[in-house]
DNA sequence: GTCTATAGTTCGATAGAC
DNA sequence: GTCTATCGAACTATAGAC
C-alpha cells in the first residue's frame, strides 16, 4: 500500500521535516549554551557539535559558518521574545485609558526573562547571550541589535512618552537605555547579588527580581520626567 | 668618574626603571585596547604585541600568560578608579550631616567614566572592558570582580543604607546591582542611543549622560525605599 | 542529510641567541 | 630585557564518500 511504499522509499514529508528540524534545533540549542558560556569568540564549533551530538560538518551544512550560526541563535529567540513583547504592549495600548507605567515595564522585561531563562532542552541560557550581545560594540552584534531589537525599542519609547506626556523624546530614549541596563543585571546571573547580600538577593528568583526591577525602573523614569520641566 | 662608570655598565636604577616601565606600560595600553575591542577570548597576543611595538615573547616575559596579562590590565585601572571612589565617598561621609543621595551616586560613577574613557595613551577604552567584565559569568572574571570591586561595592551599599535608613539591606543590594547596570549602558558606547534618538542622545557626551544617570538612579533607589515599608 | 578525514590557518607559549 | 624562530595544539571550513 501507499504507506509501505513511503516507508521503503524512506519517510514522508512530515517525518522528514521532524527529523531535520530536530537536528538543526539540537545544533541551535547546543550553540546557545556554548555561546552563552564562552561568548562568540570563545565558542568553538567542535564543542557545539559535540554537545549537539552531530558531526562538525553538519553545522556548516545547515548554517554555513560560525557567524551565520550565531545569527540564527539570536534570531530564533529574539523572534519569540519580541513577538510576545509586542502582544503585551498592544494589549496595554488598545485601551483608551493610558496604561500604568508598571505594566509597560513589565511587558518590556517579562518575556525576555521568562523565555531567556527557561527555554531550550539544553537548559536555556539565551539571557546570557543577550547580556553579551546588548553591550557589544562589535559590528556584527550592532547590526543584529538594529535588526531584531530597534523596532520594538522604538515602540516602548513611544509608550513611555504616551504615559508621560511631559517626558521629552530624548529623555525617553535615555530612560529606555538605562532600563535595558537594569534588565541586563537580571539576565547575567553572576551570583554577585547573592554574595553581596549574604544570600538574601537571589538572582535566580525571577519573580522577586522582576518585582524589584519594576519598582526601580519606574522610579527612574518618573524622576527623569519630574526633572525635565 | 662615577657617571661614566654607570654609563659603560649600562644605566642606573632610575633609568632602568623608566625604560622597563615604558615597555610594560606600552603592553598594558595595547592589551587594554585589544581586550576592549575583542574581549578576552577574541584578543590575540600577536595583535597586542604588534600594537605595543614589541616582540610577542616580551609579553610572556613580563606577564607570564594571557590570563595574567588580563588581570594586570584590570588591576591597573581598577586600583586608580576605586581609590578615587573611596576618597570621594570618604569626603561625603566625613560630614556629620547625611550626604545627598545624588552626591553618593556621582561618586559611584564619575571616577569610572572619567578614568575609563580618557586614560591611556592608547585612547582609553577600559570602560568597554568593564562592561564585558561586569556581566561575565566566567570564573576568571568573577574572581577578579570579587577582589577588585566587592569591597568598594559594600561601602556604597552601606552609604545607600545610611542615606535611606528605611531601606532594607537586601533592597540596598538590589539598588546597587541595578545601578551598576545603568552605569554599564554609559560605558558601552554602542552608539545605540544616538540611533534611537536620531542624534539627540550622544553617549560620548559624558556630562549630559552622567546628569541623566544620576537623576534616573536616584529615582530608582528612592522608589525602592518608598515601596519597602 | 550526515558522516570521516583533513587542509590550511591562527593561536599561546617556549627555546635560545644577544 | 628583548629579540627571532618555531613548536604543538586548537580552530574554521571544506572535500568527498555514503
Amino acid at each position: 500500500m501507499g504507506q509501505a511504499a513511503l516507508k521503503t522509499s524512506g519517510e514522508n514529508a512530515a517525518e522528514r521535516h521532524v527529523r531535520l528540524a530536530s537536528r538543526a534545533d539540537a545544533i541551535l540549542d547546543a550553540a546557545e549554551q556554548v555561546f552563552a558560556t564562552s561568548g562568540f569568540a570563545g565558542a568553538s564549533m567542535r564543542e557545539i557539535a559535540n554537545r549537539a551530538g552531530v558531526a562538525q560538518a553538519l553545522i556548516h551544512y545547515h548554517f554555513n559558518n560560525k557567524e551565520k550560526l550565531f545569527e540564527a541563535v539570536i534570531g530564533r529567540r529574539s523572534g519569540e521574545i519580541n513577538t510576545r513583547r509586542g502582544e503585551l504592549l498592544d494589549a496595554l495600548l488598545d485601551n483608551p485609558a493610558p496604561p500604568r507605567l508598571e505594566k509597560i515595564v513589565e511587558a518590556l522585561f517579562r518575556p525576555t526573562i521568562e523565555k531567556g531563562h527557561s527555554l531550550a532542552k539544553g537548559g536555556g541560557s539565551f539571557s546570557r547571550i543577550l547580556v553579551w550581545f546588548a553591550n557589544s560594540s562589535d559590528e556584527r552584534d550592532l547590526k543584529l541589535a538594529e535588526t531584531y531589537y530597534d523596532p520594538i525599542a522604538r515602540r516602548f519609547i513611544d509608550a513611555f512618552c504616551r504615559v508621560h506626556p511631559q517626558l521629552s523624546r530624548a529623555d525617553a530614549v535615555w530612560a529606555y537605555m538605562f532600563s535595558i541596563g537594569v534588565g541586563m543585571t537580571m539576565m547575567a546571573r553572576t551570583g554577585r547579588s547573592m554574595r553581596l547580600s549574604k544570600g538574601e538577593c537571589d538572582d535566580s528568583d525571577i519573580e522577586t527580581m522582576l518585582e524589584k526591577i519594576v519598582i526601580y525602573v519606574c522610579g527612574g523614569i518618573r524622576a527623569l520626567d519630574a526633572a525635565g520641566s
